[in-house]
DNA sequence: GCCGTTTTCGGCCCGACTGTTTTCAGTCG
């Protein structure tokens, strides 16, 4: 947690920074270190006692200093001085749309502008529009940016977003002349969550399709239409960028709208080392253009292997390529089961035979059957006695198929003393135990740590769940000291699970890289309580890939078999 | 504010579109 909040501060200094026209150079310092700090897989506190910050990239003797100053103090000298020259309110208008650092700053110089409300106050009275470089439809943007900022649509869930931009891909594919089209942004990275919806596409007919586009009944609003690139809300609020290229250009597109914004900007100035210049339409060598048609050609160019999606963070990627170092990392076809599934024996809605049938659509070998424990009613815990009825219902439904195998387990609670809601002899019959907290969130980070840490050291259970608890937009993580838990999950040899539901993935991709370095191995599961909801897996494999993790760190590529052998093996060592 | 087998100073990624302008700053990605 701390790193987090260490980068929070950074971030915002620098957007205050922003706001008062400062160095744009030194901006972008804060805004990296920011960066940097929140992708640590270790405690910022333990790098500043080993004096290891000036170390990490981005981070010189000054940021070094002053991270120091904000774990001893909780603030910085900077950040409270800033405070009171601007108001900490004007960050959020920044979110607005049209709003950027030197409109506010303007808004707030010539009319003291301090909240949302005066803002619109304004708007309405057209004291916007006199301001020099505003205009009426300046006025108008930000009223249409307050409604939106008004109703949250911030950053949504990746499951929310991905299958909307794959329904507008194939929309686009059969009503409208393009030959390449593909998502990119952080949606094509893979991010837990996405702002926005980028398109790319080339064609031959640009303006049939961007008339298309703006004609889709899921549109809202046009908000920029051009040649090339089209921006337009959709009725879900969120906003979709649609850019049409060259077929010449494709890969140098496709890698540019990718991003991220860092990681590009690392490409370019590696390629400007090499006196190239690399842009949305190729990579240029003065005049002349000497890549540009396929991604791997651009990276190529500048000396580079293919850098997956996922990996492209700027979080040591470049460098790992640089060196050959880069992972090779796990493949969504390498993932054979799905490890965390409810049946209808505690909350889920399908029966162990349904289950059976929707695995073997998706080409899975195995599936772990984890209902919930005893003690945790609300969720239909499984009582002792209906516990071995599943087992013998497994035991049969194995023996008649082949394809697709059940593995007997249970999500079992981790009662707020830190004891397990199964008495040890049931525990022992369950083949794969997985802990988990449902309870007492509100306790100390000292409590909570320890109640995990008691699970992980206790003989019979195999792996946590859901880590941290963490629900994306809905509910922040429960105070957990994530560095001990790995140091014990590491020392035990425990699994730790990436939840693939889609407002979980927990562990995140930090997380998830931290736990890989420490190996400790990761295993995949849906906690799927209705059977569509299998179809998340891609979301944790995608979690995996973001964390750098190979095939070797999880156990989801492991065959039912080897996952059997596994499961005993921790239990009793051969 | 960071960084250096060209550099300890002078660089620091690149382009599209909008809106307010009569040539470009600001915003955005």
């Amino acid at each position: 947690m701390k790193n987090k909040e260490v980068a929070e501060i950074f971030n915002k200094v620098a957007a205050l920074l922003e706001i008062r026209g400062d160095n744009p150079y030194r901006i972008r310092a804060y805004q990296k270190a920011a960066q940097t700090i929140e992708a640590l897989t270790t405690d910022i506190e333990e790098l500043a006692k080993q004096g290891k910050l000036e170390k990490l990239p981005g981070i010189g003797a000054d940021l070094a200093g002053k991270i120091k100053e904000v774990l001893r103090t909780g603030t910085l000298p900077i950040y409270e001085e800033l405070k009171k020259e601007i108001p900490l309110v004007l960050l959020d208008f920044l979110e607005i749309p049209s709003l950027g650092p030197k409109k506010v700053k303007v808004l707030y110089e010539k009319l003291g502008i301090t909240n949302i409300e005066e803002l619109e106050k304004a708007c309405k009275e057209h004291k916007i529009a006199k301001l020099p470089g505003f205009g009426w439809k300046t006025e108008e943007n930000i009223l249409k940016g307050i409604t939106l900022f008004r109703e949250k649509r911030g950053r949504r869930p990746l499951g929310e977003v991905l299958l909307l931009a794959e329904e507008i891909i194939e929309t686009l594919k059969r009503e409208s002349p393009v030959e390449n089209i593909a998502v990119a942004g952080s949606i094509r990275r893979r991010k837990e969550t996405v702002k926005d919806i980028d398109i790319l596409i080339t064609s031959v007919q640009p303006e049939k399709v961007m008339k298309k586009v703006t004609e889709l009944p899921l549109v809202e609003e046009v908000i920029a239409f051009g040649e090339t690139k089209t921006s337009v809300r959709l009725r879900t609020g969120i906003q979709m960028d649609i850019r049409v290229v060259e077929p010449d250009s494709w890969g140098a597109a496709l890698a540019y709208f990718t991003g991220s914004k860092t990681h590009n900007i690392r490409v370019r100035e590696l390629a400007l080392e090499k006196g190239l210049k690399i842009n949305e339409y190729g990579v240029f060598k003065g005049e002349e253009k000497i890549a540009g048609k396929t991604e791997e050609e651009v990276y190529a160019s500048i000396g580079l292997p293919f850098i997956p999606p996922e990996l492209r963070e700027d979080r040591g990627e470049i460098e790992a390529a640089l060196q050959g170092k880069l992972p090779k990392i796990v493949e969504y076809n390498e993932i054979l089961g799905d490890a965390h599934v409810h049946s209808k024996y505690s909350d889920g809605t399908a029966s162990l035979e349904e289950i059976i049938v929707k695995a073997e659509k998706l080409g899975l070998s195995w599936i772990a059957i984890c209902d919930h424990s005893q003690g945790l009613k609300v969720a239909g815990g499984v009582s002792v006695e209906d516990l071995f009825k599943k087992k013998k219902h497994i035991e049969e439904l194995n023996k008649r198929s082949s394809k697709v195998k059940l593995i007997f387990g249970a999500e079992v609670d981790i009662l707020s003393d830190g004891t397990l809601d199964y008495p040890d002899e049931v525990l022992a019959e369950i083949d794969f135990v997985i802990a988990a907290i449902h309870t007492g969130f509100q306790q100390t980070e000292e409590q909570i740590t320890n109640r995990i840490i008691s699970a992980l050291k206790h003989p019979l259970v195999h792996a946590i769940a859901h880590p941290t608890g963490r629900v994306i937009g809905e509910r922040e993580p429960y105070a957990v000291n994530m560095p001990k838990i790995l140091e014990v999950a590491s020392e035990y040899g425990k699994a730790l699970e990436i939840n693939a539901y889609y407002k979980r993935l927990d562990l995140d991709d930090i997380n998830a890289r931290a736990a890989k370095e420490r190996g400790i191995p990761l295993i995949i599961g849906t906690d799927a309580h209705f059977i569509d909801q299998i179809n998340y897996l891609p979301l944790g494999i995608a979690v995996a890939r973001r964390g750098w993790c190979e095939k070797k760190d999880i156990l989801n590529t492991l065959t039912y078999e080897e996952f059997i052998a596994w499961l005993k093996n921790l239990r009793n060592p051969s």
